[in-house]
DNA sequence: CGACCATTTGATATGGATCAAGCGATGTGG
DNA sequence: CCACATCGCTTGATCCATATCAAATGGTCG
């Protein structure tokens, strides 16, 4: 244990409190679903706090763009990431009272926030709002415990089911640009910087992927990731 | 990798599929909920499957007496158990169409079967039967969140928490009967057998707790513990 | 009593953590 | 525009917690 790890490093910690003026609605990044139109967009500078773990969950989240990442700080330290986020996911419905985790912004990102009185006076009235609440809550929940199953595995299982996580979700299919650091990636798969390394650069001598850069990485030879993702 | 496991070891596989007549309602276990209105209590064997991973989730659960486990199945065989389900806690809950995993009676059990669209339609006419099954869902998502910060603490302290979590939820405060295998527990928290067995020992040598049988485990220093779940 | 299954205990192996150093890119001040 | 500091990432050497392999013990049921 005590593996080193982000030890919470968010310097920048201007924790945007401005948050919560209603007004202007989506714009032009609006996806489908009521929820859009009774929020605000609102930027958030790289590493800025959305919410933290305590705080009252008053609001919902959705990505606009950029990136997010949720988090829990172990007491020794260790930081687990939960969750990316990436543009067009919603976050912050983990609990009823408060939030279960805190949330950054991982690049420069807008984020629409919306009111949770408002949501679920929405839901009180729309039953069809209220079910669309539910399903999303039990994605997530789905999510996390596909990610727990992760956590089992080994650290080449780990890493090409991330790669095939991100593949997914990104809109060029084989090559990923990653928004976040190693550090992340590790505190998100529960493993070291230095596993997540020599990891990326063991696939890449296999010729699974390439990394033209480091944040950059093509997949070539996803059949093969998707063996070890088991 | 590869550590032996339950590698799904339910031989007694009688996949109940009895389920679904509706009538009887709740009887002497009932708890406050509306929910309790419209389910069947039905027993369920020690071993028998409850529901498979990708059946269609035509049903919500709870249980009445007895135990469950839900887990889900790695293709190497391994098997990683997501919960422990205790009288009063509902399960099923977890996907909008079909179950992410298969959930077994760890003993005898009585389960409530509640028809999902009977629900989802008195959620419809009732906000506040909608909004309690999105806090049922979000307290499950905490819950499985919580524990994937487990996955990633040593051998102690996930044995540490195990316990505490089973006590918490155990009417006699200090001694847990455990219904489930050691390996159960292992496959729980990410273990094998043979580590929850040697920590197990090892706590006892510590005077943290005390095992009168394999089964049953007495809290004998409660602080000892709390400071080993980080 | 004997067979079977769950649990414990012992000996050894190994994957990933830890400690440490090097490397490339980016930015800053002279 | 260059020298230098900084930061994120990679690579190397060693250590350790837990898996693996193996066998003994104990409890339960016919």
């Amino acid at each position: 244990m005590l593996m080193r790890t982000a030890m919470h490093q968010t310097s920048s910690r201007q924790t945007a409190t401005v948050r919560g003026r209603n007004g202007v609605p989506t714009g032009p990044h609006a996806v489908a679903s009521s929820l859009d139109l009774i929020g605000a967009p609102m930027p958030f500078a790289r590493n800025v706090e959305i919410y933290g773990e305590h705080e009252s969950a008053d609001y919902l989240y959705k990505v606009v763009s950029g990136a997010v990442r949720t988090y829990r700080v172990l007491s020794d330290g260790r930081r687990q990431i939960g969750a990316f986020l990436l543009p067009g996911d919603m976050f912050g419905l983990e609990a009823g009272e408060a939030h279960g985790s805190s949330a950054e912004a991982i690049a420069d990102s807008t984020i629409l926030v919306i009111k949770r009185s408002a949501v679920v006076a929405l839901a009180q009235r729309d039953g069809e709002v209220a079910r669309e609440l539910w399903a999303l809550t039990a994605r997530e929940l789905g999510r996390v415990q596909n990610h727990m199953l992760v956590l089992v595995k080994n650290a080449q299982e780990r890493i090409a089911m991330f790669l095939l996580e991100m593949a997914e979700r990104t809109p060029a299919a084989d090559a990923v640009e990653l928004p976040m650091s190693r550090q992340d990636i590790a505190d998100y798969l529960g493993l070291t910087i230095e596993t997540v390394s020599r990891t990326l650069t063991q696939l890449e001598h296999d010729l699974s992927i390439a990394l033209p850069t480091s944040r950059r990485i093509v997949l070539r030879n996803r059949s093969a990731l998707t063996r070890l993702n088991a």
